[in-house]
DNA sequence: TTGCAATACATAGCATCACAATGTATAGTA
DNA sequence: TACTATACATTGTGATGCTATGTATTGCAA
């Protein structure tokens, strides 16, 4: 039972990637941050855990789009810091290119109906 | 080698059964003709295969989203023709609103950048 | 009249992979 | 002291997406 509906599995799937480079953009970031970004940036409907999480970062890092380096925080916690490499930005391009690709496809089906 | 990138398989995956349901508002359609609409529609960027498409349907018609019935074409062919349900009305409704959700958080991501 | 392309639907089977479950550790705070 | 939040990591597997393959008819070009 969920008062708020769960996203389709697919849809998270075919969002993660896109919406972590496209955060990564703004500057480098850590796992738990990405998190709560993306739960903030969706009005909490999008609620990543962290078991998916990482494993995709890693995956990421070794498709050469993110690097990563160990870091501090200010409590002195180790963090984890993500940045995007080249590879990344040409990654996000295409990401993008291709969910507006699909974006526009169903935008010019829905326009014409009131569901 | 794909001179017009392929789509990744996860935003194929996110948008077929929004796709179907969306094409299907319409009216009744059949298998064949859903994959040259998407095609056209996307212009040729979205080209799916019968085999992929054909266990989707099925598994729409189980959840009791779609309903089919065999018809004739007018050349005499026999085909399968699909048809909307309550449950499919509801469905697309809902998976909808998600595609809106997931495409407001990246929009806003993007907006700010020129990747 | 033959053979190819397009039309039309179906499913078995398996490789893959998403992610739940689990583990570790520290900081803060009630 | 104990619980919550923070922070990262990996294993194992059950589900399932899709490739490959099969069947059949129509239309048409050569």
């Amino acid at each position: 039972m969920y008062s708020i509906a769960m996203l389709a599995k697919e849809l998270v799937a075919a969002s993660t990637e896109p919406l972590i480079l496209s955060l990564l953009v703004k500057g480098e970031s850590y796992g738990y941050a990405l998190i709560q970004e993306v739960k903030r940036l969706s009005g909490d409907k999008i609620e990543w855990t962290d078991g998916m999480l990482y494993p995709v970062l890693h995956r990421m890092e070794r498709e050469g789009w993110i690097q990563s380096r160990w870091g501090e925080a200010e409590t002195g916690r180790k963090r984890k810091y993500y940045s995007l490499k080249k590879n990344g930005q040409k990654a996000l391009k295409e990401q993008r290119d291709q969910w507006v690709t699909v974006s526009k496809a169903l935008q010019q089906l829905w326009k014409e109906q009131y569901v």
